[in-house]
DNA sequence: GTCACTGCAAACCCTTTGCAACTCA
DNA sequence: TGAGTTGCAAAGGGTTTGCAGTGAC
């Protein structure tokens, strides 16, 4: 993605936030990283750039983005939570071997989901959203 | 499901564990509960039948289900872990404004990714099972 | 009798919180 | 200036672990 420092502070602004260098790096950080990091890894990452923040404030800043809708929490099996910022509609592929996770875009899929569940009400449930996880094992390990 | 402690006596003796009071009562106790129990409310539930338990016991023995694979872990964002005996293929539908969880049984739909997946193969990635996490709002309450 | 299992409590680790200092607007 | 943010360190809360004692087979 490379976010721009100028669009995260556009986008900050639009949310209503104040434009700090500690909300700037964390959100460029995990917008130019493909995987999906830890808080601690985000921090680590983190601190090379901007190195007086506490572990604390990335949590919060976190936080403060998943409430905003601009960041999602990945909760994985036994693991610590994981950070995504919300992009188009995707699944995720969950490795039985490891603490992996990749991004699986499908719009012909999460369609056939989606409207099955417009058709096909549930009693007493509204559906306001799905996230297919799909397990298995990486068989191509490789440009990540 | 109420499962008979002689069906809990012989599936222990299946899965080579020894049938310890402990294990009865804690399995017993998770089949006949319909919701989808933490750890501590496990073992609130087994303390009135076996007083002498402790919870580090309960969090080894639902360990060592999950590890023979009778028993499920499920993790929803920012709370414990919730353990759920493994029945027939099912899913879940995740409350957005409590941490309730409910089965959502639908082999058709089930069927239908089931197939989809098999059909179109994802680079790099050997499918082994799938999960369809749907997120809203319980709009009935009551019979639980 | 042996070895696996349990009880207990301490340790662990991720995450949250309280508060004083700071800084963006 | 002052409301909102951050740093820091301590507290919190769920889960794991080590070990001595116990019990299933």
């Amino acid at each position: 993605m490379m976010m721009t420092p100028e669009l995260i502070r556009k986008k900050l602004k639009e949310l209503n936030l104040k434009v700090t260098p500690q909300r700037v790096v964390i959100l460029k950080t995990l917008a130019d990283n493909k995987s999906h990091p830890t808080a601690e890894e985000i921090y680590r990452e983190v601190i090379k750039k901007q190195p007086n923040i506490a572990v604390g404030t990335v949590y919060n800043i976190l936080e403060t983005y998943v409430n905003r809708g601009i960041v999602e929490k990945i909760s994985s099996i036994g693991d610590k939570m994981r950070y995504d910022v919300v992009s188009e509609d995707h699944h995720h592929l969950f490795s039985k071997n490891s603490d992996e996770i990749e991004d699986y875009f499908n719009v012909e899929l999460a369609g056939i989901i989606g409207r099955y569940l417009e058709v096909n009400e549930i009693p007493g449930f509204k559906v306001e959203g799905f996230k297919l996880n799909i397990s298995g094992e990486f068989t191509k390990r490789g440009k990540n």
